[in-house]
DNA sequence: CTCAAAATATAGCCCAAGCTATATTTATTA
DNA sequence: TAATAAATATAGCTTGGGCTATATTTTGAG
């Protein structure tokens, strides 16, 4: 009796610490954005295109410091660490297939990318692969 | 120029927004369904089954009272207003639109009932409404 | 009916994530 | 190059949601 089914606590557990995740995988995918775009990531430009205060994304930022996904010098750039960024391409990568498969079932473009903005966060891989498998058939 | 199209920002606020509301609608739910199960909602089996400290049951409690989602008297189970228990039958029923779903596109029922605990919080209705038509289709 | 056990409430702590106000440093321009 | 503007950091506050420890109330057994 190794996998008797999930308890509704540790569904909702789970769902508790993914939760504690997302804001991460938010700034990290941000940040290679804007490194791919711009070719830097400033505090600044993060806060504005979270929507958020600037101490809030210095605040963040050094969260992301202390896990190990991003490093920074004071009053310069931000960048990230190679498991960051690996971070930001697995988050980029999933955000896309999420879209595309809430589009795939009928939900308006608009729509699926604000819905998606939310939902990445509580996609399993399971779920991703099967997504993916879902999008690739005729 | 009424409706351009949603800025990160915009999409990371409103993802934030509905994070916040999240918790109350699980509550919400559960005290439902213990009034369904066993006639009442206690304090103590709603700890339980969300997998927190009873004190933290106790003080989510509290809150869905200032929202207007729930009464209680000292020492008395929880029960509903109206409006809460409105929202969970919409919660009930969007879990389970989710969760179908996501067996419709593939998902193992395990992985389903699992990543659905974090996923429904950020369905719209547009895209419930979509996933409703797609589950109808033949 | 009393008293012990169970349930609930309260106090007080922690951390994350938001905010405003202000200090400090870097960058730019006159 | 000195002064100003822009960017970043820091201080300190709020709220939400966890926790443990403890007080209080209700319940149920003898």
């Amino acid at each position: 009796m190794t996998d008797a089914p999930p308890s509704d606590a540790d569904r909702f557990a789970r769902a508790r610490r993914k939760q504690s995740v997302a804001l991460l995988e938010d700034y990290v995918e941000l940040i290679g954005d804007l490194i791919a775009e711009t070719g830097e990531a400033r505090v600044a430009d993060i806060a504005d295109r979270m929507g958020v205060a600037q101490p809030t994304a210095t605040k963040t930022v050094a969260r992301l410091k202390r896990e190990g996904l991003a490093t920074s010098r004071p009053y310069r750039g931000v960048f990230l660490t190679e498991a960051g960024a690996a971070l930001a391409d697995r988050v980029r990568a999933r955000h896309r297939t999420v879209v595309a498969l809430l589009i795939a079932v009928g939900v308006p473009q608009e729509a699926a990318e604000l819905d998606a903005e939310g939902i990445e966060h509580h996609v399993s891989d399971r779920s991703l692969a099967a997504f993916e498998a879902f999008l690739k058939r005729d």
